[in-house]
DNA sequence: GGTTGACCCTCACGCGACGTGAGGCCTCAC
DNA sequence: GTGAGGCCTCACGTCGCGTGAGGGTCAACC
């Protein structure tokens, strides 16, 4: 800190600010510098740093300018607004994961070649926001952060590498349909290879155990569309998937 | 959905945003609806849906309208959209992370009665930052979210809850101080129970055990302006804290 | 002590993304 | 057929600055 205090390109400099930022907050009221030179340029001092940085947080946070002025000129101990704004930071912080949360159900749905209702796309968008939703990533997909895992390992792929995964994945779904309706048993030898060849797709993308597979499988099972698309190919064939991948679990629980 | 589409006030609805956006929308071109009732009611069908929903989701990013129309008329596959709003999603997400580190950063020294530097304060909005400050906070407190922990002990607390932590805390400096002055030393059973009292004050935040024990004293006293609130209280007084506390923390080990 | 270049000052207009009426037509249930 | 609620098109207002214009200041170096 220089001694006299900043200069308003020095401060805007610190804060990641303009220096017309700054002028427009003396403008208004919401942050005058405590002194001037003699020629008139402003010089902030440290209190005026701190204010700046209350400022700041608020600002991100999305409040208005006024706004921000009522509550710092409150007569509110300076330790409130430090937790008023860890609050409310982590309040955004969740909702920035539910909305990734929303993304990777997005892009599931598209990997599996079924199509969201706008009600379901615009759903988090909405006024009464179900906060069960917020968990629902986790119950599904247990403990790990598959999709941490999955956006890790995806990042460098090209258009062509994400068509190629779609090319395989339709050809093990006619692979499993073939074996569906060639009478394959769920436990059988064949089905087990089955099971483990569809395993090892996943794990393209994450590291799915057997129970994990399990998770996985039964769920877009339980979605009706998904079912559509496993029904069109072979009536019966998204039961059987399910039989086929928990009878390879149960065989190595 | 409704068989012909949404009117304007229905899709507003389910995307929690006004009727004036969506007008919006259509004036600049972003959004126009597929069809008009002979009357020249705006309709939408669940394509225009699932382009609001990307639109929503890159103006909650911060983009510019312009820019909005400009990535969505691009000629990239409906799913580049998706893996890029999870990208910026998570990034988003992490930077809010930060955020919320920067400020447990400014309460804890608020608490320990330290003041942080303009710079300190206003580091994480200027522009080079070094995000080598991300995984500060974990080293730090270990694996345990101690500050999630922390927030919620203390949620209900009153302005006088803190004002009597803030006595407690100065008391027990005092009497370490006394200690010390009297020529308790570390690894003594007195020292000991000064140590066992001190952790106890710490666990009316978050359940703190030896070893972190160690290490947010370790932290502390390593800090500059924490070390002068100590000597000023008795000079020699941080190491020795120190040496107390690692000492109760290897007998417990 | 003059010049240069980086800073600082005060107007003042512009803009993006809507908010907020005004004035009037449409639809549907009673 | 009538009232409530929703829809239409202007059109001006607002907020948080961006972006010059025109001109003084400061520190350094010739």
């Amino acid at each position: 800190m220089p001694e006299d205090g900043y200069t308003v390109g020095g401060l805007a400099r610190l804060a990641g600010v303009t220096v017309r930022t700054l002028h427009h907050y003396d403008d208004v009221g919401l942050l005058v510098p405590s002194r001037r030179t003699a020629t008139g340029y402003r010089l902030y001092d440290a209190a005026d740093a701190d204010r700046l940085t209350r400022i700041l947080y608020y600002r991100d946070l999305g409040f208005g300018l006024d706004d921000v002025a009522a509550l710092l000129d409150g007569d509110t101990d300076p330790a409130d607004h430090l937790r008023t704004q860890h609050r409310l930071l982590t309040e955004r912080r969740d909702r920035v994961q539910e909305l990734v949360t929303a993304i990777e159900r997005e892009l599931e749905a598209h990997m599996s070649g079924i199509r969201l209702t706008p009600e379901e796309q615009l759903e988090i968008f909405g006024e009464r926001w179900d906060p069960a939703y917020r968990t629902e990533a986790e119950e599904r997909w247990g403990d790990t952060d598959a999709w941490a895992q999955s956006q890790e390992r995806t990042r460098s792929w090209t258009k062509a590498d994400w068509e190629q995964v779609k090319e395989r994945t339709d050809a093990m779904d006619e692979l499993l349909a073939e074996a569906f309706v060639a009478g394959v048993q769920p436990g059988s030898v064949r089905a087990d290879e089955l099971a483990e060849a569809h395993r090892a797709e996943l794990n393209r993308f994450y590291d799915a155990d057997h129970a994990m597979h399990r998770g996985v499988v039964g769920f877009t099972t339980g979605d009706e569309r998904f079912r559509a698309r496993y029904e069109s190919l072979a009536p019966g064939l998204s039961d059987w998937l399910r039989a086929v991948v928990e009878a390879n679990a149960d065989r190595h629980a």
